[in-house]
DNA sequence: ACACAAACTGAAAAATATTTTCAAAAACAT
DNA sequence: ATGTTTTTGAAAATATTTTTCAGTTTGTGT
């Protein structure tokens, strides 16, 4: 079901629009929240029209009535004001930066919602769930994805290893073997020192996960499994600020999904690993 | 300006209502977008109410009446999915368990947009942008969003220090002077290196910032300037998942005001750094 | 347990809002 | 210019929302 917002709706229509109707879709256009908190009459005088050139409007624009019409217009109302370019611009005072930073990242979020692939999640929840050893790969920001992942998986019981150097990181994908998972995070898709450790660990028979932000890549190809973050462009038009946040939720639910398999083993372990460091509270 | 969702409202004041209210709210929360389509007589019929109780529950929430209620009610709608309850239940599926994390990440990011303090968060970009040395403090999860803040201030070309050892965190502490900044990150707001650390660095001088999750804590009362990240519990009602996102959301945006307030010059760096590590790529 | 006060609720009345009807005005074609 | 079609707004008809008020329930103090 493809719901075509009201202000599209709207604007497809206005040239075969009367005289009034069209009065009201412009007044509608330029005052759209206002409207909302019109009532018909009040809306007809702004408009400078008849009540009853209000209600062939909505019913023009396919509503059953002008109370349909409004309840339909205000659900465009939120994602109208997300959709603002988010792209900064040199004017933009401090609020306004903040909130196009999280709009970005809050939108990244809900597209890799959308597009993230329920069953490659489970196999790869089914993969690290029965893993003798899981190791992250990645450099840069991504080496720092797996460290959180790595972070959190050892809260909930898991062993789970990361390496920064390049060269350990290729030697623990040496070391893996059939039943290991070797996690690999890129947001390009292409970092060769990941690649390169996906394959290794391929060679000797470990399962592969790819984490990425791009579509097909050299690192989703090899993978025997993907997983695919959604990014927004917006600092400088260049690599997205969000990519990391985005891997993160991604592996987030992947531990979710996981502790609630084992419930009672993550919970206890969650216990346990809370202790272990409660003593550096103030 | 924060604007609550009506969702969110009828959440938080349901233990507040009376018994018809509560019967209206119930009904309202489990058919949310079918109420949208329901004129009031219809609405009091399905929630087994008369309708003066409906125009009641309307205004007890804060509208006008029943047709203010249902426009606000529809503005809630498309970030779809966002109704349900986000703590996890032992027999949800894969999907649900991501939808669940993800609307618990995006909810806590919009609740930080609408606590965050726009002119701390202007204090402490002015503090970074005129620091000599910006170190950041934190231990386990908050010291990989240092890690995450150094790497990110380094590609648009400020130099940031992280230390992964407590004692060499101290001393690093011990080293700054005025002019400087010490950034502690924690979520309790209570860990004692962190806090033992700022203390040091305010002792000498330097400017020291505190991004904590919770409410007054030892860290935010100690530190100039404050920044507090919402949470979200969700995982066995521990220790949110959600909070290493939004303490990244909330360096970011810093990031971002501090890089456009020397655009050319972040853009250059983005360039070079970009440069710097473009032969990883396959 | 009982009496009283306060709060809550629904039926019906009152007030508003929406929709339809219809005749006049405008636009259009011939 | 004339007749036809379309569009329009005023007013009537209908539907919806809100208020009022009296009965009921709930809670409190004795």
């Amino acid at each position: 079901m493809v719901e075509i917002s009201c202000v599209d709706k709207i604007h497809g229509k206005m040239n075969r629009l009367t005289k009034s109707e069209r009065k009201i879709a412009q007044y509608v256009l330029a005052n759209y929240e206002k409207v909302l908190n019109c009532n018909i009459t009040e809306l007809a005088e702004n408009a400078k029209v008849s009540d009853a050139s209000v209600v062939r409007f909505c019913k023009t624009m396919g509503y059953k009535g002008y109370q349909d019409f409004k309840v339909n217009a205000a659900m465009d109302v939120l994602p109208k004001d997300r959709h603002f370019n988010p792209s900064l611009d040199k004017n933009d005072d401090t609020e306004t930066i903040c909130k196009k930073i999280f709009s970005s990242e809050i939108s990244a979020m809900n597209r890799t919602l959308s597009i993230l692939e329920m069953d490659q999640m489970e196999k790869a929840a089914e993969a690290l769930r029965n893993a003798g050893k899981i190791v992250f790969f990645g450099t840069g920001g991504s080496l720092l994805v797996g460290k959180d992942a790595q972070h959190k998986f050892m809260k909930i019981g898991f062993c789970a290893f990361v390496y920064e150097d390049v060269d350990m990181q290729m030697m623990a994908a040496s070391l893996l073997e059939e039943g290991d998972v070797a996690f690999g995070i890129s947001h390009s898709g292409s970092n060769c020192h990941v690649l390169n450790c996906i394959k290794a660990a391929a060679e000797n028979g470990a399962t592969t996960i790819g984490l990425v932000s791009q579509g097909k890549t050299p690192i989703s190809k090899q993978a025997d499994i993907s997983l695919y973050a959604a990014t927004e462009k917006t600092m400088f038009q260049s690599e997205s600020v969000s990519t990391r946040i985005v891997q993160l939720a991604i592996l987030d639910s992947l531990l979710s999904i996981l502790a609630f398999k084992d419930y009672e083993a993550s919970y206890e372990a969650i216990q346990e690993t809370r202790k272990a460091t409660s003593n550096n509270k103030y």
